[in-house]
DNA sequence: CGGTATCCACTTCGATACTG
DNA sequence: CAGTATCGAAGTGGATACCG
């Protein structure tokens, strides 16, 4: 045994400069991580071919409960990237579709999307090598 | 009162065409899941400049505790997107560097860090605007 | 239809302590 | 330095019930 108490005072020159210190990058990472949620990134691209309603949104996104679309779909006005539209009919109708920034949303999370189709090969085999330890 | 019992069976033509029979769009989206998550975006985005020892992308991560960077690491292992590397040195040391498929991915995470980066003023304004009601 | 409200199982994550 | 182990607080999300 021993305990390393000399030997680790020096090295390590500052690397990612430019990034802890501006609160631009943090503030990017937190939208980056409140956008990139898997139900977020679903509803909105269920809405990239034009509005559609509670019901229809929740059939094209598979698995996902009322209420979870409810969250998500609150969380997208707020941000100003779906905009609700009520109609008082009878029955109630209410549309949403993307503004003009949700649309430019999409069209990054389509690359992302594009990504992920392209490498999911690369990952499932990285993954069962990992596995097989 | 009344229950309306009748009125929609019409209607909703079925858009999303192409999307939710297909279980690679929902791949897609597990691992945009997956990989848009909070931690592993700010971790990626910090290898960026080249390997780091675990020390250093912890100072370089602002607020990451050390559970969730061990955490993210080893996702990021299993999935081929960063490579370990152990020195069997006194005192031990261990690079983690991005795999060209975990640098693929950090390019498009880059566009979406823009994205936010561009955005964060409209969605910094829509979000006073809704929470003033 | 398009929600809201509630309960609750399960997961996530930070803090803390300990190891090679 | 680079972790692992454990615990408890907090958050997430599904199921269910009910309303305009």
């Amino acid at each position: 045994m021993q305990t390393w108490s000399a030997g680790w005072t020096a090295g390590s020159r500052g690397p990612l400069e430019g990034d802890s210190q501006g609160g631009a990058a943090d503030r990017a990472r937190e939208i980056v991580g409140r956008v990139g949620d898997k139900w977020t990134v679903a509803v909105v691209h269920a809405l990239g071919n034009g509005p559609l309603r509670f019901t229809e949104i929740r059939r094209g996104v598979d698995g996902i409960s009322q209420r979870m679309l409810t969250t998500t779909l609150r969380a997208l006005e707020r941000d100003g990237l779906v905009l609700r539209t009520v109609y008082p009919e009878i029955p109630p109708r209410v549309d949403y579709e993307l503004t003009p920034v949700g649309r430019s949303l999409l069209d990054t999370l389509w690359l992302l999307m594009n990504w992920a189709v392209v490498h999911t090969e690369d990952i499932d085999r990285a993954r069962r090598e990992y596995d097989a330890k």
